[in-house]
DNA sequence: CGCTCGGTTGATGCACATCAAAGGCTGTGG
DNA sequence: CCACAGCCTTTGATGTGCATCAACCGAGCG
């Protein structure tokens, strides 16, 4: 009996892996054009960066689906291509608490690579289909620990993210309301179109609350109220700020 | 007469860059001691770090003194040597946020010199008479940039930095006295000596609320009761903590 | 169809903020 | 030397913003 649950497991973990390597594929010339705008890879040519990213591998992820796990050992960071992560910590209460949204550009991962063992120290989820560029342990060793200019690139980039992090602190005292405010113009400011003003990151109540640290009732007061005032919307996930002007303000008083 | 208020801002602002000066003192073969041992150096022998902190100074604060102003020109970083250091952003309503509290090894302001022209985006002061070692912006560029093996030090240092506050945010929303807890044992933990139970860092609870966003005053009506329970003491300025199985017992429940 | 998930609303309670007042300690200047 | 100002701590009274609990609705989905 046990033998055949052992069986089923290692047939499913086959199949598993059959299906993960059917989404794994190798970036292709239009990926590492797009790798190119990247900040990280600012001063690399296209010949470059496919040296510095041997190996990796495209992942695209489902909406939800799980990049890394929270204890996993890290063998390989990621660099977001299109859509957004979700960076979780898990607390003791069950209420999850989101440290950061990664959208593209975003390094993921890479600095714990610094030491010889180590673990995922938090969860990272797709919000909506997001594809995400995989680059194993050994040529992060190979390749990056010994480029200076590469590693130059992702101390800046872990630095703006502290940056974000520091500002979100600077306004725990604040009311709700200006924090939330906060929070969409930060993640609009993100967006390559300037023009557009949905976030292209989808985001529910529940979601935007475990950002800022409070209940998702707390939220969904807010900002119903704004929807009330024509301040927002959404439309299938996607919140659209038509009242940008008017938010920039309330985070400003 | 405005000439001579003039003359007096000059004057005085000559007096200050001679007694600023003598202050800034050549490290001699000691301090380079002290340097090797902190992870940033792990690796370099004596003669690498005389050439890596090439023009470096050392710098003596006294307590509360100044190290950088917020929205100065960013043409220096600094390494702790003692004492210890808080970074403050400066918030609209007047009451300071703490973000990190740096202590001996910390780097500070480092990665900010990764851009060609920057401001400090935080206050740092002080906590207690502290010695840092200034490094100045040539010499970043000329030997940090380029060494790949430091910048990725420079990376992890900055990455157990990220990993702090992070922790941080993950109490939000528990209780105060969990909290409190939690930033002390954490300030404990970095201790050298780890038989000594007196914090390295002077505090007051203004500092503690500070850093936590929350009121002084809730601070006080936790920390006294500790103080009537036996569970802390303070003497001048420096935090004593006696029941730290005690305090751990409350960071875990 | 029942299920889950996300959004919404209301009633109630509490943890912490705010305001106020007073005492101790330190440094400073007359 | 004292007087005074400024900072830190303490304690109490009062207020409030958000949490919590509970119930309901609509949409998507197997």
């Amino acid at each position: 009996m046990i033998y055949i649950i052992r069986i089923k497991e290692i047939l499913s973990d086959i199949f598993y892996n059959i299906w993960k390597s059917s989404r794994m594929i190798q970036p292709n010339d239009y990926d590492i054009l797009q790798l190119e705008k990247f900040e990280i890879f600012d001063g690399f040519n296209h010949q470059d960066i496919k040296k510095i990213i041997d190996g990796a591998a495209l992942k695209n992820l489902r909406h939800r689906e799980m990049l890394y796990s929270s204890g996993d050992s890290a063998e390989r960071f990621a660099i977001v291509l299109k859509g957004a992560l979700k960076l979780v910590r898990p607390t003791t209460h069950g209420d999850d608490v989101i440290v950061y949204f990664a959208t593209p550009g975003d390094v993921v991962g890479a600095l714990l690579l610094n030491q010889r063992e180590s673990r995922y120290p938090i969860n990272v989820k797709a919000l909506g289909p997001t594809t995400v560029v995989c680059i194993p342990r050994a040529t992060y060793e190979a390749s990056w620990m010994v480029n200076a200019k590469l590693q130059t690139k992702l101390g800046s980039v872990l630095f703006r993210r502290m940056k974000t992090i520091q500002d979100d602190k600077t306004l725990i005292k604040a009311p709700l309301a200006k924090r939330i405010a906060a929070l969409l113009i930060g993640l609009l400011a993100r967006n390559p179109d300037q023009d557009s003003n949905v976030l292209m990151v989808p985001l529910t109540r529940q979601e935007i609350a475990d950002s800022l640290g409070v209940a998702c009732e707390s939220v969904i007061r807010i900002m119903s109220d704004w929807n009330h005032q024509g301040l927002i919307h959404s439309h299938d996930k996607f919140l659209e700020v038509d009242g940008v002007d008017r938010l920039i303000e309330i985070v400003n008083q």
